[in-house]
DNA sequence: CCAGACGTTGTT
DNA sequence: GTCTGG
DNA sequence: CCAGACGTTGTT
DNA sequence: GTCTGG
C-alpha cells in the first residue's frame, strides 16, 4: 500500500542528499496524504524538487473532480491502460523519511511507521502525469487580438483552460520486517540505483529495478492513532508508542 | 462495430 | 454501504 | 491511507 | 489514449 508517509528531514538535508535544489515552499511533513501536494523528483526536471498532488488522474480522465490513483502495482504497471504512458516517459523519485502502515478493523485501525533507526532519507519509485483541461475554441485570444488564427479553429493553439499535474507511489510485495505487518509497501530503491529509474527507458531495465528490495534497517514501530486523521500534522506523529 | 472502463487497498 | 475531502 | 459525510428548502 | 465486453 501506502498511503501516508513522513519527510521531514529539513531543506538543507533533502537538498545534500539528492543532489537537487530545494524550492522555499517545502516544509518538513509527518503526514503526507493523498490530495496533498508531493515533494519530487522527476525524470523532467532531475535537478530540482517539484511538488505533483498525490492521486494520479490519467489524461483521459474526464475531469479533475475524479479519483486519482494514489498507488500503482509494480508487477502490472506496464500493462495497464490507466499507467502505462507515464511509467515509459515519466517517472520520478518521491523522497521520504517513513511511511504508514496499518492493522485492524475499521474504527480502531492501528498505525506504525516504518523507517530507517536514524529515519535517514530513502527514495520511493513514483510515476507522474500531466492533465490539461479542455481549451477554448474561439480562435480568438482575451484580448482579441485578431493573429493567423482561422475562425472555425479547432483550438489547438489555444492555451488549456486547466492544467494539473499528480502522482502515484509504486508498490509491491512486503519486504522485511514490514511483511510481519502488511503485504504490500511502496518500492524503495537501493541509494546507488536511484538515479536509474530516472533514465530507465528500457522496460527490461524498470523490471530490474522493480523487484523488492529489503531495506536493511527498517524497522516498523507503533504509533498515536492521531496519524489516522490526515488534519494531524505534527512531530509528535512520529514517536514510539510501545508495543 | 460501439460503449464503457481504465485502480488499489482493506475488510467482510 | 459508498463517496468525498484532506 | 482514514475520517466524515451522506439533503432540501427558504431566508438572512 | 487504449483495451475489454457485448
Amino acid at each position: 500500500m501506502c498511503g501516508r508517509f513522513t519527510l521531514f528531514a529539513g531543506a538543507d538535508d533533502l537538498g545534500e542528499r539528492f543532489s537537487v535544489s530545494v524550492p522555499a515552499e517545502y516544509s518538513p511533513r509527518y503526514n503526507v496524504s493523498p490530495s496533498q501536494p508531493v515533494p519530487l523528483i522527476g525524470d523532467d526536471d532531475p535537478g530540482r524538487i517539484q511538488f505533483r498532488t498525490w492521486g494520479l488522474l490519467p489524461e483521459w480522465a474526464d475531469d479533475a473532480t475524479e479519483h486519482g490513483y494514489i498507488n500503482a502495482r509494480a508487477e502490472t504497471i506496464e500493462e495497464k491502460p490507466a499507467f502505462r504512458s507515464a511509467v515509459r516517459r515519466r517517472r520520478c523519485l518521491v523522497p521520504a523519511d517513513g511511511f504508514y502502515e496499518w492493522t485492524g478493523d475499521r474504527g480502531s485501525r492501528q498505525p506504525y511507521r516504518v523507517a530507517f533507526g536514524d529515519d535517514r532519507l530513502f527514495a520511493m519509485a513514483g510515476i507522474w502525469e500531466r492533465w490539461e483541461g479542455p481549451r477554448r475554441q474561439t480562435g480568438l485570444d482575451d484580448f482579441g487580438v485578431s493573429g493567423e488564427e482561422p475562425a472555425g479553429s479547432d483550438g489547438r493553439d489555444e492555451p488549456p483552460t486547466e492544467v494539473r499535474e499528480t502522482v502515484a507511489i509504486l508498490t509491491t510485495a512486503a519486504a522485511g520486517p514490514v511483511a510481519e505487518i502488511h503485504d504490500r509497501m511502496p518500492v524503495i530503491f537501493p541509494p546507488d540505483r536511484e538515479r536509474e529509474w530516472l533514465d530507465a527507458d528500457d522496460e527490461e531495465r524498470r523490471a530490474e529495478l522493480l523487484r523488492p528490495f529489503e531495506a536493511p534497517g527498517f524497522r516498523a514501530y507503533r504509533v498515536s492513532t492521531a496519524v489516522n486523521d490526515p488534519g494531524n500534522d505534527e512531530p509528535a506523529l512520529v514517536e514510539p508508542m510501545g508495543s
